[in-house]
RNA sequence: GGGCGCAUAGCUCAGCGGAAGAGCACUUGCCUUACAAGCAAGGGGUCGCAGGUUCGAACCCUGCUGCGCCCA
């Protein structure tokens, strides 16, 4: 070992235990004020505002990718210069908060309802004080550089006037408005939900066929929902289907209620489907409600708000799945049932809350008209004032928001942003601003509806930077720079977030108003196999086990790694270890380097006076300086994660380290400035792995130049400086002699530390003779002596010539393994000869093909010929047997 | 029903016109003083099927098959 007086060695542990370190580290950057950023610094910004997560919700895989590429994204730039924000939050989350409250409430015995409005708010405000925003601790753990002092909270007193303001605006610009509608209902949350809350699943249910009607009269009518026919008012057919041409305009008898109901015309029957004939019920069907309201049908609510039949005699008091075989019972009993069809598989809408079949029901809510919103909104993306990544998802994204329906926006429940409307007592309806007083007085009443959660979230770009206040932060860090999500709620996030920020921004002008310049998707985290983590498969893995067990490091770097732009990922225990294994080498190699004194204090020296390996290593590390840079400024992670893991254990690792080791027992300057080169590739590796292994790097970057932490220190830059190919060509044949005399070693059963006396010579020896040393030291070779006897020698193609080798085994070698050696090369040898022949005798190549291509493969075949050679001969010379 | 995407080594994925790659898994030998969370060497693929374009196709075009996703 070296000896070094200043072994700034001394600090760092024999061993990497994230576990020892990370928390340190991370409320040291805390209390440095590193991510806090300053508005007023005068550098460019770069902002990034977390998707606020969930206030109930704690940290799954989805965030832990999200997080790792946000971070990775700001730390660059923080890096390199810019005033980087990374700004926090959580959302309120109205219907999965108000349920976790009344949850608790119900253990207790007691309803919402038992404790009224104000009370019951209170209790939630309390609950969130307590348990609520569980994912931010679960942040610091992850590493995540955000600014904590702009924390911020969709019901803060700031985002709620934000809120209000918008909405005060959209209503007086005709945007928002009341209507009734069918609307998406949920039985068991009480509350309507806008489309996007709705996911639709296969189910096996029924399809059957009721006669309505008797004699020359009947229609047939099919459907899922027989219970539903209790509020028909109409039959509708196709107005060129001559099966009820006859039929249109009389009326039917409706079975069950005695209620007779006209037969319409209506072009939107499909004619191919069932009988042709369908039933009506303009209450509890979106499609029936548009044609009940072509013609003008009575509106019939059969349901109560718990999804309860509400009248019809013996049905009364039956939940509508009960209702349904009992319908069917009934109508069965007349005779009616003409046909049934079990299972019949169809799509239906649940709760993306809680599961429960939706209702489609007939109410009175408010709705935001997003035509000319999602307009802007689509715009904006099509000429190129903000980009997605990857562009393919772009089209998905312009099909959404030009198709989009106007957004139901209030919701039936407590928890969230009251609707800032009052009623007064002569039907006056007045939408009051944030700066205004409501209307006080006997009879007027505040709109008891909530706001879509994501009608707040919709503003987090600006809302969260003081808006519609004139800040500071406003005007420094908006736009955002690139807003970081799962391509699976585009339409929650980013939609919704470019209407509001091109509406409420507009005053900026239109380059200026986009809520982000880029919008970066990544696809879903899947598990080993590819299938989707979900609870039922009980396939989920919690990040936060990956944290305890492998690091935040190395949770970061699996995650990471796997981010190929818009398309999903697998993961499993084993990706994680791995990038354990790789934290752990990055930093026994480090400690190696230190160790033998590598610094950043002493200036690089100069070219000339640098080694092959030297030059090799820093050309490969400029090289990976900008190949890095080209891969962040296109969002592809995986890829910049491999070319650090390949470059530091590959490149770094097995090779320039052991040539490091023979430079350095030279001693001398040779050795002075193999420290300088270990000093400075290190250097320039750990601050490139530092956005995605912020830790380990942080604590072998101070130990090594002494600085004061790596979260501020300069991003490096690539010179672009002339790569010495020469240098280049010499180290790979280096390698390529190296490897050839360790799998000769290891043919002839040689153990890998068992020294063998060997003889170097050749033309193509005699290329790279300066690094006789070092292959001698990476090959295990020694020097021969007097009594050398070359009883084993084989030939390697290197750039400049053939190489011999001669070793001492003293003892026969093993003759039957090296005939098998040498019959494997001297096949590979033939199939490429005989690849390249076969282009070469193609005159259609040789004449079309470039000039340069032609040239390769004949120095290809070449290379074969002399090979084929070389390796018969050796052949013909081994022992028969 | 409409739209989109994917099929490459056992698994997960890169490569997208001029010699089939990575990580993990696997085999063999090694506790060789940075690292056994490791080192060295190795095995493994008619690049889904069928046509076409091209001097040349994993890569471009067409069709087919099988998966997956989004929307209705």
């Amino acid at each position: 070992m070296t000896e070094n007086a200043n072994n700034p060695s001394t600090d760092l542990p024999s061993a990497w235990n994230p576990a020892d370190h990370e928390a340190e580290l991370y409320q040291r950057w805390v209390d440095a004020g590193y991510f806090a950023a300053d508005p007023d610094s005068g550098k460019p910004t770069y902002t990034i505002v977390l998707p606020p997560p969930n206030v109930t919700g704690a940290m799954h895989m989805g965030h832990a990718l999200d997080h790792s590429l946000m971070d990775a994204l700001t730390r660059r730039r923080r890096m390199q210069g810019y005033e980087a924000l990374w700004l926090p939050g959580m959302d309120h989350a109205g219907i999965a908060t108000q349920n976790v409250v009344e949850r608790e409430l119900s253990d207790q015995g007691v309803s919402r309802h038992d404790l009224g409005r104000e009370k019951f708010v209170e209790r939630v405000w309390e609950w969130k004080e307590e348990y609520g925003g569980k994912i931010l601790g679960q942040m610091r753990r992850l590493g995540d550089g955000v600014d904590w002092s702009r924390e911020r909270f969709t019901m803060d007193s700031r985002l709620s006037r934000a809120v209000q303001t918008i909405f005060k605006r959209l209503y007086d610009d005709g945007l928002i408005y009341q209507a009734e509608r069918i609307i998406n209902w949920c039985p068991r949350c009480h509350t309507a939900l806008s489309d996007i809350e709705v996911e639709h699943d296969e189910v096996d249910g029924e399809l059957v066929s009721i006669r309505y009607g008797d004699g020359e009269d009947a229609i047939v009518v099919a459907t899922t929902r027989a219970e539903t026919m209790l509020g028909d008012t109409a039959v509708a057919v196709h107005p060129d289907d001559e099966r009820y041409t006859h039929l249109i305009g009389t009326e039917v008898q409706l079975p069950l209620t005695g209620r007779r109901i006209p037969i319409v015309a209506d072009e939107h029957v499909d004619p191919e489907f069932g009988s042709g004939a369908v039933k009506v019920t303009p209450a509890h069907d979106p499609n029936d409600f548009e044609i009940g309201k072509r013609h003008d049908l009575p509106m019939l609510t059969i349901m109560d708000e718990t999804g309860v039949v509400t009248a019809h005699g013996s049905f009364e008091g039956l939940d509508r799945f009960e209702a349904r075989p009992a319908v069917i019972a009934a109508l069965r009993e007349q005779g009616r049932i003409v046909a049934e069809k079990r299972p019949y598989v169809h799509s239906v809408g649940h709760c993306s809350r809680c599961d429960t079949v939706v209702e489609p029901r007939l109410s009175l809510q408010w709705w935001v008209r997003v035509a000319p919103l999602a307009k802007a909104a689509g715009d904006a993306v099509r000429d190129g004032r903000t980009t997605i990544h990857p562009p393919e998802l772009a089209k998905r994204y312009f099909d959404w928001v030009d198709d989009m329906h106007d957004w139901c926006i209030s919701r039936q429940l407590w928890w969230g942003h009251r609707i800032p409307v009052w009623y007064g007592p002569n039907g006056e309806k007045v939408c009051v601003g944030p700066d205004e007083e409501p209307p006080s007085g006997e009879g007027w009443t505040q709109d008891g509806d909530v706001l879509d959660t994501w009608f707040s979230s919709g503003l987090w770009p600006f809302s969260t930077l003081g808006w519609p206040d004139d800040t500071a932060d406003l005007r420094a860090f908006y736009p955002t720079s690139v807003l970081v999500t799962g391509y699976d709620i585009l339409f929650f996030w980013v939609a919704r977030m470019m209407m509001f920020g091109l509406y409420a921004m507009a005053d900026q002008g239109p380059n200026r108003a986009v809520p982000f310049r880029d919008v970066f998707l990544h696809g879903l985290i899947r598990d080993a196999t590819g299938k989707k983590m979900s609870k039922s498969r009980g396939n989920v893995i919690d990040p936060l086990d990956w944290l305890d067990r492998f690091g935040a490091d190395a949770t970061r770097f699996t995650l990471a790694r796997g981010a190929n732009p818009g398309s999903d990922m697998a993961i499993a225990e084993e990706w994680a270890a791995g990038s354990r294994n790789f934290c752990t080498k990055l930093f026994n190699a480090s400690r190696f380097a230190l160790m033998n004194g590598a610094t950043t204090a002493a200036e690089l020296p100069a070219r000339e006076s640098l080694t092959d390996a030297d030059r090799w290593i820093l050309d490969l590390t400029d090289q990976l300086v900008s190949d890095v840079d080209t891969l962040f400024d296109g969002f592809q992670f995986a890829k910049l994660c491999d070319a650090l893991y390949h470059f530091t254990w590959d490149e770094f690792c097995d090779w320039y380290l052991e040539l490091a080791k023979v430079q350095l027992a030279e001693g001398g300057e040779r050795a002075d400035s193999t420290r300088a080169v270990l000093g400075h590739v290190l250097d320039t590796v750990l601050r490139l792995l530092h956005p995605v292994l912020p830790f380990v790097t942080e604590k072998l970057w101070t130990s090594l130049t002494g600085g004061e932490s790596l979260v501020v220190a300069d991003w490096p830059g690539a010179t672009g400086g002339e790569r010495d190919t020469g240098a280049a060509a010499r180290i790979a044949d280096v390698q390529k002699l190296v490897t050839e005399i360790r799998r000769f070693r290891s043919d002839q059963g040689l153990k890998p530390g068992q020294k063998v006396a060997a003889r170097l010579s050749g033309a193509g020896f005699d290329g790279i003779a300066g690094h006789e040393s070092s292959v001698r030291t990476l090959a295990k070779l020694t020097e021969p002596g007097d009594d050398f006897s070359g009883s084993a020698s084989f030939e390697v193609g290197l750039a400049t010539g053939t190489a011999h080798v001669e070793l001492d085994l003293s003892g026969a070698i093993d003759v039957a393994a090296e005939r098998k050696r040498l019959d494997k090369d001297l096949a590979a040898a033939r199939k490429e000869l005989e690849q390249t022949e076969k282009k070469l005798a193609n005159p259609s190549f040789v004449e079309k093909a470039p000039a340069d291509v032609v040239e390769k493969i004949r120095g290809r075949k070449q290379a074969a010929e002399s090979d084929i050679e070389r390796i018969s001969a050796r052949l013909a010379s081994l022992p028969s047997a």
